[in-house]
DNA sequence: CTGAAAGCGCTTACAG
DNA sequence: CTGAAAGCGCTTACAG
């Protein structure tokens, strides 16, 4: 009905200009209260809505955030990031801007092509979603305009980042199970793998020290190979009685296999997990684990890029990201265990 | 490093204009190959990308595609909508249109306000990916811009859909259940909730009346409120042989229910689901059930989309992707139920 | 085969 | 307080 109505198309009916009616409808000094008014209540009835891309044209803005999620952690298990991006879209709202979504795929990141977005100067910045390779870390750092890594970080690479507080969580949760009576604790993932799952096992390894509790390698066991694709864990002959995992998804498959085994959770064995996500309450028992501040990152990742934006020195470094302990049924105390052990036998 | 090369200034440096250049690097007639070629290889030389914003103005297109989901599908065990709009921004990909995600609050469903995207003019068109309620569905019809329904339909509205083919499939999925010997049968799912819902209902429905099956009103469950919340479901007391939940996270429930009121699954009563979601695996036995083709859905609605932006008059009506049965071991036959009936007790 | 001109719809100085 | 002019970087007729 009202078709491509313009700030002319106003302008000519309140016979001003269109400078003015641009002036009012953006709330800038210059023009009367009353002028204002009037241009607005005719803007409303004519149904006239903002041509953003001809301000975008002006201003040399896109109001586009490129968010990209490499393809390997969006399977059919793996929601996280999905939720992530969805958060970002919904704190991207207040600032009057959007998210682009770009999938990155295996190929692209082993080819190093950068992302469509970015050929298309579709986005006034980028965040990447999800840990890339060293050599598409460098392709990344090439790109003249803002950019973010979330939940994950590289050295080498002089990017600001956001992320979970990983290796804190960690040390405090590793607390908790030694508090409870625990000694014999596994952390179960692929130290080489990602950054978080390396500091998480470090905040584990910090809290094994910090109580004189020496480091058995026998008791990091391996979770995925280096595509991330999860692998049989092997459980050691010596069993634990305290298992850290790496992620709630690790914690469930742990879990039914320890079942498996005849080992009986938490009874036998504690387990907890981090994340706090779908599998942490599909477990039995449901799982002690870290609860992720989704929105939270979601929130201080946009902040931050947006000021990187109008501020292009802005310089935020690594933004650490607090999660919280969410205690449930998957730890005993070591006492109660050993009880409940005597009166299994 | 390159900032903001134009056209104009590869044309300067070529000693052409930039119409040539613009032709050029389109691919456009009007121009000899040998200088296209030079061209296409000084613009790659001089890190020339495209201005995308400037050509929308020109041609009035922003080449992206605004997808709406209501939050009440956005919760943390719910990324089956994620995941839809995961396909969708890879299928946008090959027609160099983006996907611009919009979550609708329930606030602003409620209170009838549309997407931000639509009065910023930042799309060119519009799915909505989602049962949203009827007031808002005749908010949405106002709009005059290509507009289609994923996943859902209304028969009032004159809005193109896509949607899996769930009357079919449940009606295929309950003649599976009646060849393998079931004939008292439950549905689970509140029927009056979305059109998924009822149609697979129907689908069901279809599958009994074909077999001279009396429909059996107690055995239909209601599963959600109105608000989409979960329920407890009533387990009858005439316990069916077999039940037909509307999706996989019901029969996750389901079974659980089922167990813990002592009833084995299969042996004892047979489930089937729909989605083929992480559900459907977590679940011991693992379900029968339908698989959605996510990425034909995203195909197909893209596709049609595009073409009613191309061509507004176009019509495409009511669109239906087909899923497939995946069989697990969550149906048993009925014969060997009742054997196994036997030697249980 | 090549290019000058116009225009998409805004906003930003600047002049009055 | 108000407006004429210029320009953002393309593309589309149209003229040569």
């Amino acid at each position: 009905m009202n078709k491509n109505i313009t700030m002319r198309d106003i302008a000519e009916k309140m016979g001003v200009s269109s400078v003015t009616v641009s002036k009012a409808l953006n709330d800038k000094e210059g023009v009367s209260e009353e002028l204002k008014e009037r241009i607005k209540l005719l803007a409303g009835e004519m149904g006239y809505r903002i041509n953003t891309v001809a301000k975008s044209m002006k201003e040399g803005l896109t109001y586009n955030i490129g968010v990209v999620i490499p393809e390997r952690f969006t399977g059919p298990a793996q929601s996280f990031y999905l939720r992530v991006y969805q958060e970002i879209s919904i704190a991207l709202e207040r600032y009057g801007y959007y998210g682009i979504l770009h999938i990155l795929t295996h190929e692209d990141e082993k080819q190093l092509n950068l992302p469509r977005v970015y050929y298309d100067r579709k986005v006034d910045g980028f965040i990447i979603l999800g840990q890339i390779s060293k050599p598409y870390i460098e392709a990344v750092e090439q790109i003249e305009q803002p950019k973010l890594f979330l939940d994950f970080y590289d050295e080498h690479a002089d990017i600001d980042s956001v992320t979970t507080d990983n290796f804190y969580c960690a040390y405090e949760l590793t607390n908790y199970l030694i508090q409870q009576g625990h000694r014999s604790i596994a952390y179960v993932g692929n130290i080489y793998s990602t950054s978080s799952i390396q500091d998480r096992y470090l905040g584990y390894y910090k809290s094994l020290l910090e109580h004189r509790i020496p480091l058995k390698e026998s008791w990091i066991l391996n979770d995925r190979d280096d595509e991330g694709s999860f692998i049989d864990i092997d459980i050691p002959e010596e069993l634990p009685t305290a298992f850290v995992c790496n992620c709630d998804q690790i914690a469930h498959l742990l879990v039914l296999k320890l079942k498996s085994l005849g080992h009986r959770v938490p009874e036998d064995c504690s387990v907890v997990g981090f994340d706090n996500d779908v599998f942490a309450t599909l477990t039995e028992p449901h799982l002690t684990t870290v609860e992720v501040d989704i929105e939270k990152m979601a929130q201080t990742a946009i902040h931050s890029l947006l000021r990187k934006i109008s501020s292009p020195e802005v310089r935020f470094g690594r933004v650490l990201v607090q999660g919280k302990i969410i205690y449930r049924e998957s730890v005993n105390e070591k006492n109660k265990s050993l009880q409940d052990e005597v009166s299994h036998h």
